[in-house]
DNA sequence: AAAAACTTTATAACGCGTTTATATTTTGAT
DNA sequence: ATCAAAATATAAACGCGTTATAAAGTTTTT
């Protein structure tokens, strides 16, 4: 490695270390770019030089989190099913231990405007679902039938969305974890080979008794006030 | 009504008009709020004044259109199931007719900070869903032990996490329907009642043909470098 | 008609993410 | 060691949403 590389690679490291600070000390609203600059002794353009954005510095935080948020999800011994039912556990533990630190990234992400970026991090994520999901389908819980892609695509995304309301608070750290599990185990069951649906179906009516009612008017055909 | 307020009305007709306007014909980057406050002809601190946020403009914006969607969904004939179907369909057919005017609306709904607003934008919407879903669970396409309402957050929050794809341009307009119906017809399938399951499962697999195979590569566990 | 209450306007400013033009440092060849 | 070329850091600037301020305008009350 040249001497240009391992600079680089030395205040590529410097601004990581700093950033991931910033996002666990910060409230909710994240750091500035500014921030950031200051925090690693470095000037506002050499961020940008390194990583190209700021989602691009937090995607890089984030990564390195992956193998841990792996090694706990994997460490548990339970058949494939209740392992997709984990990653919701495991990530609510995770964030229940460093919210702003999760919801800062969840947020930049959620705005992500790069198409590569939001790949890059999504990507080892849904492969990690997928991975699951032919587990699932190998021991006869998920029909054979379903193509494990879709699936687990749809699954992750599913999760994803009630990440980004947790972030932007607008549900809490357990209903996020009730409409996670729910969320997958509705679509699970529609997935299940008929041996494994049994117990889904269960789940689900615990699971929806613990949910709270929205607070939403019922439904009606009054016509709102067209402007414009 | 008085005078003051018929003003306020009418500036607030104004702005929606312009707002309206300018996410029809501006480019996915959308409209600022200098831009609109030129072409509707009021300063720039007016429009904070009626509607409190940029989010605020677009929100009443687009509720307008509500009227239209439900008029569209409500005059297809058809069985309850075939109508959360039509949901996705009729969305799709309207966002090809103004594609850069329902990306910007869902963009920037997106990155709603103030609960109210989201919650007034959502509800109605939330709220269709609901009846949509009660309907299946009369006619028994649906297993009465479901919680409709549960059920019909879940549904809309899959629908919007695909629409918010499609908005920042990562999936195509046909990819997003096709999304939206095998999203729906997985998790309908885990609710249903078994007369109406089998369908659904054959829709599953015929749908789950014609969508593309994730590019990712296969799960390892290969360990990233740690950095920090 | 005068006074009070309220809105809109114009302008400037703030902090934000990001970009650009410029200065500085590092590199490899002489 | 020297010097041109390449890479990198820097300060200044851009446009953004939003807020503040004070003047001007309008509606309501007296």
């Amino acid at each position: 490695m040249s001497k240009r590389e391992q600079n680089k690679s030395d205040k590529r490291g410097q601004i990581i270390k700093a950033a991931r600070e910033l996002m666990r000390i910060r409230s909710s609203t994240g750091f500035s770019m500014r921030q950031l600059a200051d925090a690693s002794g470095v000037s506002l353009a050499t961020p940008y030089n390194l990583f190209g954005s700021k989602q691009g510095i937090i995607s890089a935080v984030m990564d390195t989190d992956l193998d841990d948020f792996k090694d706990r999800l994997l460490s548990i011994d339970s058949n494939p099913i209740d392992r997709i039912f984990n990653l919701v556990s495991v990530s609510s533990q995770l964030f229940a231990e460093q919210p702003n630190y999760y919801k800062t990234g969840a947020l930049a992400l959620n705005r992500e405007t790069d198409k590569t970026l939001k790949s890059n991090f999504g990507l080892p994520r849904q492969a990690l679902m997928k991975h699951l999901v032919q587990q699932a389908i190998q021991h006869e819980y998920i029909s054979p039938r379903m193509n494990a892609d879709s699936l687990s695509i749809t699954l992750s995304m599913q999760f994803y969305s009630w990440i980004q309301l947790w972030a932007n608070d607008q549900i809490t750290l357990k209903e996020l974890e009730t409409r996670g599990h729910y969320t997958f185990a509705v679509t699970l069951a529609g997935a299940a080979t008929d041996a494994a649906r049994e117990a889904l179906l269960d789940q689900i009516i615990q699971l929806q008794e613990s949910l709270p009612e929205s607070r939403g008017d019922s439904f009606n055909f009054r016509r709102y006030e067209r402007v414009g």
